[in-house]
DNA sequence: TATATTCATTTAGCTACGCTAACTAGATAT
DNA sequence: ATATCTAGTTAGCGTAGCTAAATGAATATA
């Protein structure tokens, strides 16, 4: 058996836990109205400073129309708020409302706590696999940032945010 | 911190790692024809012998009227045979086709292979823990059968299954 | 035997969330 | 001045979740 066949074997595995795992988080989620995807991309705009909505796009491995369609559907729900660059016209910032953060952090520990109770079960062993295994696979995951500072300059970034957020191409 | 504190952290962290794992499969996913549902569906009936739609809904923790239109896509496209029981009418018992067989293999090889190439850059060490990891999920989210053989007995599988599936109550 | 209940699946109708293509308007470059 | 690039939006499509209700078959009960 060769290597690149052993990690499709891996790479098959992880995809059907994955699949498997987010089935059965759904009902939680749907039940306090932060959906996965909202879920995921407000704790973004909460835990990562005021964001664009192309990077948030780009954060969430997602198209630009459908973060402008979330974030639009999160803005009526009060969990974030638009605010628009002074220099660039065409950049929305995304800051979190207090609601938003209050939701995300309710949601996420009434999301995952049907899960963590399951992990209760597990041997401190197995409980030491996955969570190293959720670092390994974030840090693998992570959108590689394409543009470095010196070849994107100071164009924005002095108005709002204190925390300035690292933006990244597109692909 | 407490431990309960520790298992929400993990479970957030896997929540997490698993809806960016499955976005960045998605693409090529679909590059085939075979969506992640489908394909999830598809390895059932094709690995898990004759099933009945059901059943196939509580193993892929979906609902009776979602598999039911899952099917019927994959019926149209040649993926997968109905028939019928010949001594309950009620019941569907789902075949794989040979095409839905060749183009599971084919999809699950495409479909991961981006993923592997990723997991080729990591360490054994990592390999292996991603590996273990996936084992323990698969192992903690397995739907339990709530049914027993004794309360259940004779009344189907005597007709085309010679693999006979195990049959489980919904909820 | 007739009736009621249970069961497997389907139909109908809703929502969320992916996508691409095309548009608007602001910023930058020629 | 004009052209090009960029950020975000609008329009429109498809897949996949769900619940409620219908259908038709099987089983239990009076």
């Amino acid at each position: 058996m060769q290597l690149s066949d052993v990690n499709h074997a891996i790479a098959n595995r992880l995809h059907s836990a994955a699949i498997h795992l987010l089935r059965r988080l759904r009902r939680h989620d749907e039940a306090m109205g932060l959906s996965p995807a909202r879920a995921s991309a407000l704790s973004v705009v909460v835990f990562g400073g005021p964001v664009t909505i192309g990077d948030l796009a780009h954060a969430e491995h997602v198209s630009p129309p459908t973060m402008t369609r979330l974030i639009l559907g999160m803005e009526r729900d009060g969990l974030v708020r638009r605010e628009s660059d002074a220099r660039d016209g065409r950049i929305v910032w995304l800051h979190p409302t207090s609601k938003g953060t209050r939701f995300l952090h309710e949601g996420r520990d009434r999301r995952v706590s049907a899960l963590a109770e399951q992990l209760a079960t597990l041997t401190d062993r197995d409980r030491r696999t996955l969570a190293s295994a959720s670092e390994i696979l974030e840090r693998l995951l992570r959108p590689a940032a394409r543009a470095s500072a010196a070849e994107r300059p100071e164009r924005r970034a002095v108005t709002p945010p204190e925390v300035r957020p690292q933006r990244a191409r597109r692909r």
